[in-house]
DNA sequence: TCTGGGGTCCTAGGACCC
DNA sequence: TCTGGGGTCCTAGGACCC
């Protein structure tokens, strides 16, 4: 019999900093947003002493901080992308179908004769994964990813793995459980489901009335309505190629000059280029924008636009162009800007493109993009790109408190004294 | 002073076709 | 009084996720 596993790392970003730092095991730890403008995750010694709120601004938390002596950190995403490679690796020697769904979780599926040998595997995964990359994860087994999910969130009060597979044990979490707390119910939705009474997972299950269901949550909500009675919609998937890919920053100060912005979304299309180049991909559409401090009081300004490539492409030189080419139409004088952000839509496999057959210049500068990748890839990123994206790059984002590399820089590694 | 970034999917409604 | 019917494709916007 086929059931699934997902398993989901613990404070994903606060582990990975805790794994080369043993000193700060059971202390308190948060991780920052970009620009170290926001709290983003948090260890359960930190939200013991009152921090968890997702997204609450660094610089009302910094008393607290200092009180509990918090260690914080930036956040360090090429660190932590490669702990999650790690992790995923150990998860795929237990199945050859892995589903990584995010960065810090992943659907696995397991083939048992019996449901009792279902918790020992999960222990299993457990144990691996600490041993091999020092990472803690919880897991929860069962029938669908929606229940997989509730499993989940129970298992950490079950010494971090849940099985959930008969329908008494079904019923039992899903009476305690609230339909907000539900994968993929959020809070319009739970009370979108309030008004029809129904307030918990086993109500929703049990709800006869299939077509309202459907009225009030769209497709989307009857699915997951069947999901929590064990029947599957969601099949695991093979990782695919992105549909949309983007990059966006905000800025370290209000930037206020054309020529700044230029810079940045030079930068911003050049990272979302690569991106699409290392998935072997080319886009036809581009979008960017560019907008004012919303938390500011004063005017507020949101320019948005996009252009269609006439001719797909993944070429960093017509990207930049077309981001430069919205920025011509969005750019309005007297605002101080605090975001900005490229987007590329319309993507399909390089090799599947179209080529438009009035084009006046159908080939991209692939060479040239191929030389850019190698160096970048040798030399590390960003050794080598346009001269539109700036130099100093005085608008970029503050890191304070950013650690070590440790895994993906050799000036980084850990230091070892004798 | 300081408030994240990167995605997915669904639907309604407009534009267009014959 | 009364103004086709049936279909496809595309996009903006909403909702949700981590």
């Amino acid at each position: 019999m086929k059931y699934m596993a997902l398993v989901d790392c613990n404070s994903f970003y606060c582990s990975c900093e805790k794994i080369f730092r043993p000193d700060l095991r059971n202390k308190p730890v948060i991780v920052l947003s970009n620009n170290d403008g926001a709290a983003i995750a948090f260890t359960k010694e930190a939200k013991a002493v009152g921090f968890g709120q997702m997204c609450e601004a660094y610089f009302k938390l910094k008393d607290k901080v200092k009180q509990h002596n918090v260690a914080v950190f930036s956040s360090n995403y090429a660190f932590y992308d490669d702990i999650s490679k790690r992790v995923m690796n150990v998860l795929r020697a237990f199945s050859p179908n892995v589903e990584v769904y995010s960065v810090d979780e992943a659907f696995v599926e397991i083939e048992v004769d019996d449901i009792s040998q279902l918790e020992p595997i999960g222990r299993r995964m457990r144990s691996e994964i600490m041993r091999q990359v020092g990472m803690p994860v919880g897991v929860g087994i069962s029938k669908t990813k929606v229940l997989c999910k509730v499993a989940n969130k129970l298992s950490k009060k079950h010494n971090g793995v849940k099985v959930l597979v008969t329908e008494k044990d079904i019923d039992d979490a899903l009476r305690e459980f609230p339909t907000r707390d539900i994968w993929g119910i959020g809070s319009r939705s739970a009370s979108k489901l309030h008004l029809i009474n129904i307030k918990t997972a086993l109500e929703m299950k049990n709800f006869k009335d299939d077509k309202l269901i459907q009225k009030v949550l769209t497709k989307v909500g009857r699915e997951i309505q069947d999901e929590l009675r064990g029947i599957h919609c969601l099949n695991m998937e093979n990782v695919e190629d992105k549909k949309n890919t983007g990059n966006s920053r905000s800025f370290g100060y209000d930037v206020r000059t054309k020529r700044e912005l230029r810079e940045a979304l030079a930068q911003f299309a050049t990272n979302s280029a690569a991106k699409l180049r290392s998935q072997n991909s080319v886009c036809y559409g581009l979008s960017a924008y560019i907008h004012t401090n919303p938390f500011k009081p004063g005017p507020q300004y949101f320019g948005e636009d996009h252009v269609r490539f006439s001719s797909a492409t993944s070429d960093v030189i017509k990207i930049i162009a077309g981001a430069h080419e919205v920025l011509e139409n969005i750019y309005r004088t007297g605002y101080g800007y605090k975001k900005g952000g490229v987007l590329l839509s319309h993507i399909v496999p390089a090799n599947q493109a179209q080529v438009d057959l009035f084009c006046e210049d159908p080939t991209d500068n692939n060479e040239v993009n191929k030389v850019i990748d190698m160096i970048n890839k040798k030399y590390g990123p960003q050794t080598i790109k346009s001269a539109a994206c700036g130099i100093g790059q005085p608008w970029k984002t503050i890191h304070d408190y950013k650690s070590h590399h440790y895994t993906t820089d050799w000036n980084d590694l850990m230091k070892v004294e004798l």
